[in-house]
DNA sequence: TGTACATCAGTGAACGCGCGTTCACTGATGTAC
DNA sequence: TGTACATCAGTGAACGCGCGTTCACTGATGTAC
């Protein structure tokens, strides 16, 4: 009644789900998450169409916990990662360059939260607004670093310029392809040098 | 032989063939574009399913001529209106204020192009490159202007960052709905305004 | 300890349905002479 | 002018196929006593 389940049955459990995440964001990477199906994922997975039913009530429901886990731990990796490494570009520069990392470590999540970051899904819309939150805090205090302000004095629209700066990078890192990202670490860096030569002349 | 078809048969032609790019427009903003077949988008714009081969071979090739007409025509009409109506704020300044008009005008075909410009389709993608060329153009002309230099000084990686500032501008109108537009006026024209303030500072 | 029962992930068969596509046909319009 | 022929957009019937979903079953594991 404590121990419902063996622990290797649930870690088994937990690999499939795994599986079914990791499966749906290859395939959204080449043809879009909207276009998927269920026995797609399923026949990707390596499991029957009807085992799905175990683990998801649907699609929907499995976007929903790919956001919640694997997007989840991919902002936090970013955000941490920047923090720990911090260069002579300053706490900005590190996260723009962090980005660069993450993209060349996992281009097809990047693909699928940049594509639903801006999709027709609503509800996929809200979840990862919610999760870039954690970017949008680990912005802010770069800012407040780079800038010598406390994080309150930052102004909103200031750290909402700067994730969109870094999106947009990130979008351009996966158009150029692996080999290539290393060319947009100047402009990137000279965009952040822009940013923050004009907001320290702010108010 | 010199005339094919008569005026009134050509127009029924072009007319149907709208109506189909139209009527994929509305549904991708719904579900997305990749959700969508050749019979739902038929049945939105009131054709028989095998009439769609009269006009395209498949949904590609459709979403391709949406891109071509009507984004086109509605980075064309941005940037024209943009030129023609500077204010206070400058000829980027002209620029944000267009995009929230552009977005409350259509905001289904802005969710196309937002969604499309990063989505899973590289054949999109790659033609909204092409057709976003021409706000690319207005940009670097505007930012020009109001640093005062010649367009060929202006360093790409500024346009690029404006170019990414004024569609996450789009985005953020998108989301918020045409009531609370205005209120993003004053966040974008701060955006604008550190740019310049920092780029005028660059070498 | 053994025995009976409960739980639950995975599965194959089966269903009805909508899909993309092919085909032959209609009817309006243009062309030849 | 009339007549015969060519072109072509639109369509209904029909096809095979993969989809999402339901259901009953299996077998491994946990629980009760």
């Amino acid at each position: 009644m404590v121990l419902r389940v063996k622990p290797e049955k649930k870690e088994e459990r937990e690999r499939i789900a795994s599986a079914l995440l990791r499966a749906t964001v290859g395939l959204a990477a080449a043809h879009g998450f909207s276009s998927l199906g269920l026995r797609e994922v399923a026949r990707a997975a390596d499991i029957a169409p009807t085992s799905f039913y175990r683990h998801f009530a649907d699609m929907e429901a499995l976007g929903l916990t790919l956001i919640e886990d694997l997007v989840g731990d991919l902002v936090e990796d970013w955000v941490e990662r920047a923090r720990e490494n911090r260069t002579a570009h300053g706490a900005l520069g590190a996260l723009a360059r962090e980005a660069l990392a993450i993209v060349s470590a996992d281009p097809e999540l990047m693909r699928f939260i940049l594509a639903e970051r801006v999709g027709a899904i609503a509800s996929f819309r809200a979840a990862l607004r919610k999760k870039l939150g954690i970017l949008w805090v680990g912005v802010s205090d770069a800012l407040a670093t780079d800038l010598s302000r406390t994080p309150a004095s930052v102004p909103p629209w200031l750290v909402h310029a700067a994730v969109a700066l870094l999106l947009e990078t990130c979008s351009d890192a996966l158009e150029e392809g692996p080999d290539r990202t290393p060319a947009l670490i100047e402009p990137v860096m000279a965009q952040v040098r822009v940013l923050l030569a004009g907001a320290s002349q702010e108010p």
